[in-house]
DNA sequence: AGTCTTTCCGTCAGG
DNA sequence: TCCTGACGGAAA
């Protein structure tokens, strides 16, 4: 890479070199960056298996935006130039020849590249971000990257396809722009030609995006996302490791006990973990669906064998001792597997280079993958762990104890607690009160909804429950609310009779009943729905209130349950990607405000959907709470995207010692929540 | 025939 | 009913 005369090695450049470099690079009309991998690989290669380390970064350095001709597409155009900059792995007190300038020139040039004015452009840009923070840490902070407006084709061509699996840069080519260029010629001639094409590709998105009127999602929204995810990314979590432990094999001898019970139980051993098995044993062996012919248990979606799900052990747990048995060791099996056990390794595998040494640390904070094009309806989604899909209650373990006279004793688990602030550190959630409920109500302009939005000082599903069974407010029970929950959504995403009286556990009739009630209620719900399917057939795709779209071609499906899907996932995506939108936004509104002040000091550690959650100084909680509040209840009217809702917003704020046990926080009432 | 890897399915945590 | 990701077993 470095051998190559076309690139510009900025460990070999003169001190005045550099110089001369870093004003060509402060007057370029665009920058090009991709990250150089150890193994020679860079980020418009296909994903590999383990991610390698990074060695470098090049940057191509474009004097002239609108070089054009025949040739130019992928190959360097008279007067651009590309820098490498070697990325040290070791600390600069550990460096054998430590060479300060160049250091400082590296942080110059990332610095142009995250936050100048010009156009920057690179593929997967916040993995470029995350990787420049830590490098750079604790020079760079992640304040100074807060404005980085960063391209990303991946981001643009997810916008424009969300269906379509976020694909490798050369798919990206063959499929906006050309067809990417044969193999054959030297590494160094692929990756730059790659950087060229990835710079003509980027320009063909944006006028795509233009052209389906997605760019000011894209420049306003998912843009300003990136530096929001990775400084995301860059904050740890402190965990309570020892805890873990313990729970773990707390759990593992649980686990061996419910085993046993359960094989006792059957009169035979059998994998308990084993659906397959489950299946043999309860419908085969023991015959439990002839002993409750009056009720309709529930098959498996692709064969329609007998389903060994929740709700399927639920209605036989009266039959026989077998099937509570499985439920309570699934239920500790889920925990142990996936909230114990996988964020335990989560925390393994990581290395710290020190003094040329490779050695796997041990630390015990741990931080997610967050991506940003993976979901259709433009939400975000985690992983490694997964951040949104921890249990929000605790777990309540009965442990028998077989000693005399001794009762059984009940251990409570909650994965959410083992996560705790740093020192001086307190966590706070903000939560989006029924957001998608609220922008049903926008979206439909039903009165009725509108109206319960706008009477404050109320719980939303009780005043639905006490409407639509007629009943006064405080004769609702907590059972009447839940079901009312239920009832909306069920509703809105087009589930059928039979589905919600699964839910609810009462009959199909009476389902329905409550779905015609509801519909009664809200009228101008059900014209919502008929005119978004209708606007979807139509037009072919659907749009949410900042002009996300899917396109759904299944909707001109001849097989009529294909159709039906499609046309619901045309009616949730209105909603769902609304609410996503309107999440967005909040972290960005936040990010903004926080990256501005020289006093505050909060970091976003994790998003769920409708929740934020950050890590404040304790002396700062106050002060930040009121701004998150003000902040997110404030996006009703957002004047650059032409959102104006007809619904107030309404955010809780909580805090705590940890994010297993927090407490909401109430705050003086603002001059947002009376406005219509 | 036994072992390894990949893919699919069922189940369940969240919203 | 929609949208995710993780895990373990079963099948390929």
């Amino acid at each position: 890479m470095t051998s190559d005369p076309r690139v510009k090695d900025a460990g070999r450049l003169s001190v005045e070199e550099r110089v001369v470099v870093l004003e060509e690079a402060r007057q370029a009309s665009a920058l090009v960056l991709t990250m150089v991998y150890q193994d020679g690989t860079t980020q418009m290669d296909p994903e590999q298996k383990l991610v390698p380390l990074v060695c470098g970064v090049l940057v191509l350095l474009k004097k002239d935006l609108e070089q054009t001709g025949p040739g130019l597409e992928e190959r360097l155009a008279p007067g651009d130039s590309v820098v490498y900059l070697r990325l040290e792995q070791n600390p600069a007190w550990a460096q054998s020849h430590p060479d300060h300038n160049l250091d400082l020139f590296t942080r110059e040039m990332l610095l142009q590249a995250t936050s100048g004015s010009q156009l920057v452009v690179c593929y997967k840009a916040k993995e470029l971000l995350r990787t420049a923070l830590q490098h750079q840490r604790p020079h760079l902070q992640w304040k100074q990257v807060s404005s980085c407006q960063i391209q990303d084709p991946q981001v643009a061509a997810w916008l424009l396809d969300p269906a379509d699996p976020s694909s490798c840069f050369s798919d990206l080519l063959s499929k906006h722009y050309r067809r990417p260029p044969a193999l054959g010629a030297s590494k160094v001639s692929q990756v730059l030609s790659s950087l060229s094409l990835l710079y003509r590709l980027n320009m063909e998105l944006q006028s795509k995006l233009q052209a389906q009127e997605l760019w000011e999602l894209y420049f306003n929204l998912e843009l300003l996302m990136i530096p929001v995810l990775a400084a995301m990314e860059s904050h740890r979590i402190h965990v309570d490791k020892e805890a873990l432990r313990r729970t773990s094999q707390m759990l593992g001898a649980q686990m061996k006990q419910l085993e046993q019970e359960a094989h006792q139980a059957a009169g035979q051993m059998f994998l308990v973990s084993s659906s397959t098995q489950l299946r043999t044993v309860l419908f085969e062996k023991l015959r439990l669906q002839h002993r409750c012919e009056n009720k309709n248990l529930p098959k498996t979606l692709n064969k329609q064998k007998h389903s060994t799900s929740e709700a399927t052990l639920l209605q036989l747990q009266d039959l026989h001792p077998l099937p509570r048995i499985i439920l309570e060791y699934r239920q500790v099996h889920k925990i142990k597997s996936t909230f114990v056990d996988g964020i335990l390794s989560c925390m393994r595998g990581k290395v710290r280079t020190q003094g040329g040494f490779t050695q796997p640390i041990s630390e015990s904070f741990i931080s997610s993958t967050w991506h940003q094009t993976s979901a259709v309806t433009g939400r975000i989604s985690a992983k490694h762990p997964n951040f949104q899909a921890l249990p929000r209650q605790p777990v309540k373990i009965t442990k028998k104890q077989y000693v005399q006279g001794k009762e059984p004793e009940v251990v409570t688990v909650h994965p959410r607690s083992m996560f705790i602030p740093q020192d001086g550190c307190t966590f706070l959630a903000a939560d989006f009160c029924q957001v998608e409920l609220r922008l049903l109500a926008h979206l439909s302009s039903d009165p009725e909804l509108l109206r319960v939005f706008h009477s404050p000082q109320t719980d939303v599903f009780t005043t639905l429950a006490s409407q639509w069974k007629g009943v006064n407010k405080n004769e609702v029970s907590s059972e009447d609310r839940e079901h009312a929950k239920r009832i909306v959504y069920s509703v809105v995403y087009g589930a059928g009779r039979e589905r919600l009286s699964g839910i609810l556990g009462v009959s199909a009739e009476q389902a329905g009943h409550f779905q015609d009630s509801f519909l009664h209620c809200y009228r101008e719900v059900q014209t919502f729905i008929h005119s978004t399917i209708q606007q979807c057939h139509k037009q072919g795709y659907v749009v949410s209130i900042m002009g996300r779209r899917r396109t759904l071609p299944h909707v001109h499906s001849a097989d009529w349950a294909i159709r039906m899907q499609a046309e619901r996932q045309a009616v949730n995506f209105v909603v769902q990607g609304s609410a996503a939108d309107l999440c967005k936004m909040a972290m960005i509104r936040i990010f903004t405000t926080v990256s501005t002040s020289t006093s505050l000091s909060a970091r976003l550690l994790a998003q769920l959907h409708d929740e934020l959650l950050y890590e404040v100084d304790d002396s700062q909680v106050e002060e930040f709470a009121v701004l998150v509040k003000n902040t997110m209840e404030s996006l009703q009217h957002i004047d650059c995207l032409g959102v104006h809702l007809k619904v107030p917003l309404k955010v809780a704020v909580s805090s705590g010692k940890s994010w297993g046990s927090m407490s909401e926080l109430h705050l003086p009432q603002t001059s947002h929540s009376s406005s219509s």
